[in-house]
DNA sequence: GCATTTGATGTTACTTGGTAACATATATGG
DNA sequence: CCATATATGTTACCAAGTAACATCAAATGC
């Protein structure tokens, strides 16, 4: 399943690469990269795509974790609010964030036909958005950037309208 | 109730221009402007606020409509759809527009401290994210961007850290 | 003007997403 | 090793969204 940049990887590599540099953030920001916070990344860097709480949960259960739902949200906050994954407004999801602590403007490229999302940059609060944001006395301090479309793959599938 | 715009203006009025415009171009697009469609417009601007699906049912069953969830939903994808009014991502609400067809690259200001939110402008596909896409092979249709912070009003109240 | 078709509304029943509150366990700092 | 903070487990709920089907009204063809 090669979704996230719509091309291809060594994605067993990027996997092992991602958890061991969780590892060390939490270490040095005196974080407690638990079990289960280790193993929703992981699921989530695995799946390689946008999954809901409710897929992670499910896949928890099925390993012998509690799973009720507040477990799930718990991790992913923990995640989320770390920036090793990022929540998908538009599709209620969460994905593995490609590059850690390095890029703090996501922006996502979400395929309408397949849900495949690719994370990217953007900083609209550099351009016009921040202007009239500053203009109007408002403190931005984070900004949510998804683009709908159709992804390559999509496309070359067949026209869908 | 000023948060649109963080500033003040003549709401009476307002309501009857956007309603009007509303009609006027349903009739020159041959759209149907039913008085459910029509009413929960007009709630969305005289609440001048974004409103859950669920908030907007409840005053329509108050008034006598029929409020199960779809009547609702219906009403706020026809809206939406002609760009009456947008739905906020990160809130699962709606507002109405404050430019309907004029400005198709809409952006919101979100206070997370009272929710308030003002739409302006940002055209993200025309900058590094459309690069990017462009380059990927993937076709944005639509842009969905939400900035989050402190409207000028929360500010002055107090710090929320 | 009437039948046909198309689009809108009404309604039931359900799925998915998210959280408050509280009990329990596990680290970590004195 | 005790106190405190933080994380996990669990119950019970609330909020958001939709599929499917019945009914109704408006436009269209004849």
């Amino acid at each position: 399943m090669e979704t996230a940049g719509f091309a291809p990887h060594d994605h067993t590599a990027c996997v092992d690469q991602a958890i061991s540099a969780a590892e060390t953030y939490c270490d040095t920001h005196k974080l407690r990269f638990t079990p289960i916070r280790r193993r929703v990344l992981e699921i989530l860097l695995e799946e390689h795509r946008a999954l809901g709480a409710y897929e992670i949960l499910e896949r928890l259960k099925t390993e012998g974790h509690a799973a009720q739902p507040p477990v799930a949200y718990r991790c992913l906050d923990f995640l989320v609010s770390h920036g090793f994954a990022h929540r998908i407004e538009r599709l209620n999801a969460f994905i593995a964030c490609v590059e850690p602590q390095e890029n703090h403007f996501p922006a996502f490229l979400i395929c309408r036909v397949c849900d495949s999302v690719a994370e990217t940059t953007s900083a609209p609060s550099r351009g016009l958005l921040g202007n009239t944001a500053r203009e109007a006395g408002f403190k931005i301090e984070q900004t949510i950037v998804e683009a709908i479309g159709i992804c390559p793959d999509c496309r070359e599938a067949g026209p869908q309208a």
